[in-house]
DNA sequence: TAAAAATTAATTGTGCACAATCAAACATTA
DNA sequence: TAATGTTTGATTGTGCACAATTAATTTTTA
């Protein structure tokens, strides 16, 4: 007669420590905290510094852009927005040729940004603590991930 | 004469493609996001969710407890934890052998969910498409990172 | 070309997330 | 035991994050 092949494990899934999305979730919000004291430093939250790093780039893009780009909409990006050029970092104006779009460029303050933020990325490789092996490894399932839910 | 070693990728650590933690942050919000359909139909969100994981296995915890297995602080979990008591999920009252601790009791309307709860794991996996392999490989890496940054 | 449909941001409202501060209760020790 | 320090939640204020709706503009189509 068969049994459960787990017996002591009635309901395992529905256990925090067996959930995958957990993880997720929690590093996701550790690694944002990690952020915090070096991006404190130039007056960035992590959003803005994912803005940031588009910018640095490519010197403008739409909203609907950098909203493609971030995986964020609108509704989170304008307000975003709106305090970055309070501060003078880019500016926020209609694209003449199609009103609907709103055209966000780099400004020289923003620029400026650029060369005090170098070393954060080193910075955070080395509070991570991770091989080459291992962060090649992850990468490669978190671009599954990513490409499997978005 | 020594050159710079990739010429054309000058500051590519700053460049969002290049990014290690952009993914974490985008699948954390594209999980939540899956699993939002999932739990709308028992009027849940993924964090009252997560707290819902812990009542079922534990029954009652302290705000405290919560919030060392969420890594969540009293600013987020007192006024989530109020929502869900005001739905009749859970009690919240004083621990009378020492009144700064705040005990969250499941109660039977919070007990219902759980069967309700129960295929959401299973359909939360299909949505990732992933094997066990890779399951296996992500919790590894991930619990690593966790313990770095916690 | 006039009407219908689609695109793009902005707005509104709800719910986290967290730093900083506060207040109450408990523990320690001089 | 009285003063000091610690623990625990609650509160406050700022900044996302996103669903739903709205408004303006552009594109498509009848």
């Amino acid at each position: 007669m068969a049994t459960s092949p787990i017996p002591s494990a009635k309901n395992s899934l529905l256990k925090l420590e067996n959930q995958l999305c957990f993880p997720f979730y929690a590093v996701s919000r550790l690694l944002t905290k990690a952020y915090q004291p070096l991006l404190q430093a130039l007056g960035l939250t992590y959003p803005q510094y994912l803005v940031f790093l588009l910018l640095w780039e490519h010197g403008q893009l739409t909203v609907k852009e950098l909203g493609e780009k971030l995986l964020l909409d609108s509704g989170t990006l304008t307000p975003l927005l709106k305090r970055m050029a309070q501060k003078q970092w880019l500016s926020r104006r209609r694209d003449p040729r199609d009103e609907r779009s709103v055209i966000i460029e780099l400004l020289p303050a923003g620029r400026t940004l650029e060369a005090q933020a170098g070393p954060v990325p080193e910075q955070m490789l080395g509070k991570m603590q991770m091989s080459a092996e291992e962060i090649a490894a992850l990468r490669v399932h978190l671009t599954h991930l990513l490409t499997q839910l978005a």
